[in-house]
DNA sequence: ACTAGATTTGAACGATCGTTCAAGCTAAAA
DNA sequence: TTTTAGCTTGAACGATCGTTCAAATCTAGT
């Protein structure tokens, strides 16, 4: 015994998710998988399970990292709300050419999988609540200080910017102009329901 | 020659398109379309090429059935807002549950494919456009009739559109009641930049 | 140095993938 | 009725799929 594994679990989970998140479930092999993560087979199964298993892991370190990002947007963020700006700046915008995909990995996986892989499908979509729940709770910060009127329900904003998260990132697939990106992303906090 | 293929072309291009929008492209195996469409390998080879072949007459044949919806909802509403309200609400509501998937199927497959299937996802990059533009004649026709302010930019309505059935379809992935959804839609219309 | 137990390796498994094609079938033309 | 050209059939191809496991390797504890 005592022979601990060599490999670093968290750079082989992100090296899984950026393959997965580029490919999606489906089209990504094992064997991509273990050329990316330069893991056998076997230590794989050791280690994960199944593609489900790392599939999930993958899942779950991609909305922490989200969830990261948007709390370090709000820390170099004078307000809430310019937080949620800059954030959104950066992941439709800013992060289209680097990252792996333009589409949130989230909504990839909600939009690809069926209920043939139940397990995996509701995991994305707790994880879509979660990432609507972090944007709730800055919505509430922002009503605190004034910068958004208490009358509004923090709920509805939420799920508001939820749904523009999804449509403008699917929407940048289809077009490569950044301007009226960046122009739709200023309007949802300058008219309603904001 | 003289002998005519027996198989109803259209008919099968239906059943093909409601099983690739149902599982996307690369979950859907050649063997799944043969029993769904009732034809054997050398047939589907003859008469469409390739597993792509048939995809994209698919996503043809679904943009097709789009735009004949759209025709038909203007066709029962009273105004073009009015169309483009009860066409929103019909595909993101109340087909739900019958369609094969409640997303859209070109951008499922604009979020599923990479540029390994360059043409498919070209294809379908395309056919988003032309329902943009679809919904941007409607807006026009609203402007003439002054349903909507010759001010506003069609065509930057019609791309707000298009960004709002994205997201919604995502986001009605992710929840199971349908009131916010027939809110937020009646919202859309109701406010900026409308 | 030796042992023991965990990890890693990579060949191999059966299943399924997209695709092909020779043979059989069918129906219009002769 | 025979011919003939196009359509249909289904077995089969090589490739690749997700996964397994016995053997080799490694390292902490003695």
């Amino acid at each position: 015994m005592r022979k601990n594994a060599k490999f670093d679990r968290e750079q082989v989970i992100d090296k899984a998710t950026n393959l997965y998140w580029e490919k999606g479930f489906h089209a990504t092999s094992m064997r991509n998988l273990q050329d990316v993560i330069d893991m056998r087979p076997g230590s794989i199964y050791a280690a994960f399970g199944s593609k489900e298993g790392l599939f999930k892991e993958a899942l779950t370190r991609y909305t922490q990292a989200g969830i990261a990002q948007l709390v370090l947007s709000r820390a170099s963020a004078n307000s809430p709300i310019a937080a949620l700006t800059a954030f959104m700046k950066l992941m439709i915008i800013e992060n289209r050419g680097s990252a792996p995909s333009a589409m949130c990995m989230l909504a990839k996986t909600v939009a690809e999988l069926t209920d043939e892989h139940l397990e995996l499908l509701e995991t994305a979509k707790q994880s879509l609540k979660t990432m609507e729940h972090e944007f709730e709770k800055l919505i509430i910060e922002a009503q605190s200080i004034g910068e958004v009127s208490k009358d509004k329900d923090a709920k509805q904003l939420a799920r508001h910017i939820q749904v523009q998260i999804s449509g403008l990132r699917t929407y940048s697939r289809t077009c490569d102009d950044d301007a009226p990106l960046s122009e739709m992303i200023d309007d949802i906090f300058a008219h309603y329901p904001f």
